[in-house]
Order: structure tokens, then sequence, then C-alpha cells
DNA sequence: TCTGCTTGATAGGGGTCTTCTATCGAAAGG
DNA sequence: CCTTTCGATAGAAGACCCCTATCAAGCAGA
């Protein structure tokens, strides 16, 4: 039965019987098949059938709902037993925007330390992609944006407030002292792409400020912007934290960004899903210490 | 999977091999070897081994949480799916304390006239069964006390406060207007038993007013104790809803109990399970109505 | 319209897993 | 010491799962 709801959540996720076969390592007619039996055991269709995957019915959504419940229940309960096995191991999946990459490192520092038989593994994603793979049972936990989007059910821990600075190079003219948003109407710059949520932050300031921007460049990530910056005269704009490591030789300056001093939230999110594994609990746990850190 | 988990609900509930197969619709060693299998899928002991049931380790009893949960949402999604496709049907248990039996019918009125479909089990239990059943997932909502013993991962909705009257043979002395509860010092009664919370309730009202009591006749079912109420010169103690339907005739009379005026909240608990099944997010929409019918 | 490709359903066989009956061995109780 | 209770084990029958191979329906481009 529990593998039946993990077929149809990787069906639901990929759309495609073949790639959610593959997904989940059995073969096409295995898939099929099992979709099928749920639907008889539930006496309703979940799939709209034709010659192709045409979407879920009403009652696929809800039923949908219910089986990523279950399936991140049974997936938490052998977790927990293998925690109490052998001590705090396993994966840890993370996806993070671009913009907190740098943090991820102090939030888990200290725990790789004590707990070495916990493996991590990040990837760079969107703030949608990350509360999607949250939701699809993909990754363990996420750092995204906690004021924008609408986040569903899950649990937060704010870390820190984003707050923005230009940066380019070195005797750029705007360097002298903070530079307001309005001012930035004929400055070259290159930003992230707007499916990024920090960029539509960034320009939801700018056009608050009545400032039209087209940037020249446009990147989903920060390493392109900076070696932009690095290799030409385009100014970016960039959340402190995530500047900073760039920031330490004489090659590149910055600037806080004022008028208004726009701050977001940045933190973890995690599913809904007390009691928390142990895993889960220590990243929670960490993730209070590491904002409690921060803001001092 | 989730068979085995039921197994081992019912084993850590029935505390026995053979009545937990039994109840499963199993043979004894199918059971045992479901509980084997699950501890060698989660590499854990989960119930402690010797030549009889000797309870459940650690880690089984963190793992019966989850199972309880796995299980529970399981069956409310194929209920979720057997409404979407007959509508409002099924079996709806419930375990009620003594003194709210006369409101189930209050409760379930108008639900059963809607949705006849719909069919209600009813069973008269202690507060503390209630609970047990509700975290057994052996009943699907019960009637209970809501302020008195901690109630754990449960959704409650208010119904109505309990208010206390002394019940007696019409004639019987003390009827001629309030009774305080230090009155009744030397008054013959009969009470519930003492594994009910209503009398352990009685019993504080009674000990603040500095007042000893030895009840002559003890019962759990109301019904017994009106009838001696009926039949010989005893009082009882009942709250006024209870009491009510019995007080129809010209043979019983009432006062109210004062000083202090006790009252105590009887409500709805069920399952925190959001989202909520049909059956039961109709039920729960039902007692709210019903509370607001009572106390307006 | 024809052809080729994609996509999901179906058929059939091999292997695994489940569950049964029958029985055993250990512990508890008289 | 004997009996009873309880859970584990053995072995066989049957159900179930998953694979490979193949088919049928749509869709796209010529």
């Amino acid at each position: 039965m529990i593998d039946k709801l993990e077929m149809f959540i990787a069906l639901a996720r990929e759309e495609h019987f073949g790639r959610a076969a593959n997904a989940q390592g059995v073969t096409q007619p295995t898939l099929s098949a099992a979709i099928k039996q749920l639907e008889d055991q539930l006496g309703v269709m979940l799939v709209w059938r034709g010659s192709r995957y045409r979407g879920l019915t009403p009652e696929g959504q809800r039923a949908l709902d219910w089986a990523r419940r279950i399936v991140g229940d049974a997936r938490s309960l052998r977790q927990e037993m293998r925690v109490a096995r052998q001590g705090l191991s396993g994966d840890l999946r993370l996806a993070v925007i671009p913009t907190a990459l740098t943090v991820v490192s102090d939030l888990i520092a200290s725990y790789a330390e004590s707990h070495p038989n916990v493996r991590f593994s990040v990837q760079s994603k969107t703030s949608i992609e990350v509360l999607n793979m949250l939701e699809n049972l993909e990754i363990d936990a996420g750092l995204t944006y906690l004021d924008n989007e609408p986040l569903g059910r899950v649990t937060t821990v704010p870390i820190y407030s984003e707050r923005y600075v230009l940066v380019a190079k070195a005797g750029h003219p705007l360097l002298g002292g903070p530079v307001r948003w309005a001012d930035l109407a004929d400055v070259p710059l290159c930003l992230m792409t707007p499916d990024m949520q920090n960029r539509r932050i960034i320009n939801q300031h700018l056009a608050k400020a009545g400032v039209e921007v087209t940037p020249q460049i446009e990147a989903s990530s920060i390493v392109v912007l900076v070696s932009q910056v690095v290799n030409s005269n385009l100014a970016t704009i960039l959340p402190v934290r995530a500047a900073e490591i760039f920031l330490k030789g004489d090659d590149l300056g910055s600037v806080p960004l004022i008028k208004p001093d726009a701050s977001h939230t940045v933190g973890l999110v995690a599913p809904q899903r007390e009691p928390f594994t142990p895993v889960l609990a220590t990243l929670l746990d960490r993730a209070k210490t590491l904002s409690a850190t921060l803001s001092a």
C-alpha cells in the first residue's frame, strides 16, 4: 500500500508514467498496475485516463495530500528507528535559495561536527521549487524566504534578515557612500533571473523607488553575477550575507542600499510533522541557535 | 507495511499475540511473523521477547505513535475516497461518558436526518477509556470532559457546561429549595463508581465543602442510579442534562446544588488529523451548532 | 492520408511473499 | 511434577508482485 502511494506521488510529480516508474526504480507496467490497484482499492478514479497522462482527478488531488502525509510519516518512522539503532545518521537533503547558500555552512558546521554520520546534500533552487520539493518529499528541509509566498503546511524557523548592498568593482563611482534605490536609475546592472524571488523583491524596491531597470545580464547564480562584476563595470545588488564572502579581496567594493532599508526574513522550512524526527529536530535546534547568533 | 502496523497496534492494545491476531482476523503465527518482519525492516526490537508478551521496548513505544498516525491517516484516506464515491456514508463510532449520553441524540439527530447512509455506534465508557479508544483508533470521536484530564493530540469542541442537581423521590425533605454541597453530609446517596470522572468531580466538590460521603450504592450507569432513587429514599447527584429526561413524571424531583455553582465543560473530542475527513468534519460542525443552541 | 514516434495498457510467466495448519519448547501455576 | 498457556518454528498452498514482450491509441510531420 505504501509503495503504491509512493508511486502515486511520483506520478503526480513527474506527470508521466514512464518517468515516474523510472524514478521509483520499477518498470512502467508495474507503475501502471500499481495506480490501477490503488484506484480499485479506493474505489475512485485518481488519474484522468487517455492515451497519455492528463492530470489528477479532484479525488486524486485529495488522495495525493493524504498520500504525502502517509508516505512522509512512514519515512519518519523508518528514520527514527534507524537513529535509535545507530545514532544520528543518514542523509539530510536541503534545497536552498541562491542568496542563502552561504548560510548553509553556518547551519551545518556544528551539526556535522557533532554528528559525523549525518550526510548532507544541498541544492540551489528557487523559493518556489524549495516549497514544491518539500511538499513532494524530495527534500527534508529548505532555506528560503519566510515572509512572501504562502508557505503551506510547514514549520519555519527564522534565521536572519536580508539587507541589500550594491556590489561593484573597486573604484566604481557609486561606492563612495550609501546609495538610495532611487539612485539606480541609469546604473548598468546584472541581476538574478526573474524566476528568483530575490529578483522579484529587488524589482519591488526599484519600482517603489520609481526606477525602472533593464539589467544587461541576468543569471540564476550569484557566482555568475559576481564574476560579471569583477570583469566589467556592471554593478549588482546582493544581500549582505551573500555578498560578503566575495568582498575579502580588494577588487570589489560594496555600499548599503538605503531608503528604504529593505529587509526580508530568511529561514528554515521543514514539514509540519510532529513529533519531528531526531535528525530534523536537531536541525531545527541548530537553526534557532544560529538565529540567535546572527542577530546578536 | 500498513497491515503490519495495524497488527502492531493491535498487539500493543491487546498485549497478547493470540488475541491481537484474532482481533485482526489472522492466525497467531501470521501476527508473530508480521511483528518479526516489522522489527527486521526497522532494524530495532519493538517488543520485549520471552515466552510471553512483556510490553514494548522504548523504540516500540515510539514506533507505536507513528504507527497510529500512519494507520489513522490511511483509514482517513480510504474513508474520504468512499465519501467521494457514494456521499457521506459509513460508520461513525462514538464513545461517550454516561452523563453525556442524553446529548448524543441532539448531536446525531440532524446529522442522521440529512445523511441517512451514515450509521452511528455509541458506547458508554469512562472518560479515560474514551481517550484510550481514540488513541487506539477504536472510535472516531468521543464525548467527554474537556477541562480535566490531559487530552493529548486531539481536537475539541466544547458543547455545554455541566451543572449539578440533587435528584430524589418526590417528597424528599431536601427538595424544598437549592441545596448546598455542604448540606449533603448525612444524606443517604447513590453515586457513580469512582472510576467515573463524574464521581471524582463530585468527590472534589464534596471534599471542598468539607463533607465526607459514603454512598450506599455505586453504579457505572445512570439508569441504575435513577432506578434506585425511584425505589428507595436514596438521593443522587446528576448533571442537569443527564437528569432531565428522568424528571418528566411526578415521582422524582430535583433541586440545584449551589455553593459552589460547580460547572465542567463537556464536548466532542476527535483525532487531530487535518484535513478532517468529511464525515468527521460534518460531526464537528454539528457539535459547534449544538453548542451555540445549548448556550442560547 | 500515411508513417513513425510516444505513451500507456495488456498478457503471461517466474519468483517472492504471505498465510495457513500443525507442532514444538519454554515458562508459569497449581 | 504435571498441566496449561503462550509464542516461535516448519512446511506447503496460494496470492501477489514485477518483470519482458507486445499492443493500441494518439499525435506530429511529411
